[in-house]
DNA sequence: ACAAGGATCCTCT
DNA sequence: GAGGATCCTTGTT
């Protein structure tokens, strides 16, 4: 199966987050279906990069098609993919997936367990992935360790929409923005109460 | 050099 | 639904 193109990532954050839903993230035997994401984008007040560069954002900073992996409470660690172009900070967060290959490596990694608690949450699925700090700055559009492969976009009528996860301290607009997209015919997929159908009036 | 807090997960109740 | 785990990043002294 053929890989992201790096022009694939070269776009604004809002267009690529629900373009991810239905591709694939491929480490080593494991394969895994995204299924829910969520933007953070310039001007965002609940991006890591709304107070400037630092060292752990660099990397949103940098070209699109890098991965930004970051350790969150201490112990877990997230995977992001950037977006936009240089200079413009914007990063797409992996929430969810759907198991396509490699179950019994992902069961391993994540102690034993089976069902959509394997991957419902971006914790999870970085340690599905077996992810840490080393893999900040990965090129995902390259042949290489974690590889981002086209999969099947889904259906606009499949997508459901809803605030992001976790983000209490940002301003109330970007607290309350839609800008978190999941598959709504998934069982793989976290914190489903916060989703519905996108209206017409959203778009 | 220090203190605060975090884009979460798991286990209990 | 609540609380602890666990440690890095950041802003401040």
């Amino acid at each position: 199966m053929a890989r992201l193109p790096r022009s694939f990532f070269a776009r604004d954050v809002l267009e690529v987050a629900p373009d991810l839903l239905g591709r694939e993230l491929v480490r080593g035997a494991v394969r895994l279906r995204i299924t829910e994401v969520e933007a953070y984008g310039p001007r965002d007040t609940a991006c890591h990069a709304h107070r400037g560069r630092t060292p752990r954002n660099a990397v949103m900073f940098g070209p699109p098609g890098h991965a930004y992996v970051y350790l969150c409470y201490g112990l877990h660690w997230m995977l992001n993919v950037v977006t936009n172009a240089p200079g413009e900070p914007a990063a797409v967060l992996i929430r969810a997936c759907e198991p396509v290959e490699g179950l019994t490596v992902v069961r391993e990694r994540r102690g034993g367990k089976s069902g959509p608690v394997l991957l419902t949450g971006p914790g999870k699925v970085g340690a599905a992935l077996g992810l840490d700090g080393a893999m900040s700055g990965h090129a995902l559009y390259r042949r290489g360790q974690l590889e981002l492969h086209a999969g099947a976009p889904i259906q606009p009528s499949e997508m459901v929409v809803g605030p992001r996860v976790g983000i209490d301290y940002a301003a109330p607009a970007d607290r309350e923005a839609h800008h978190r997209f999941a598959i709504g015919t998934s069982a793989w997929v976290s914190h489903r109460k916060g989703l519905a159908p996108r209206t017409a009036a959203s778009r």
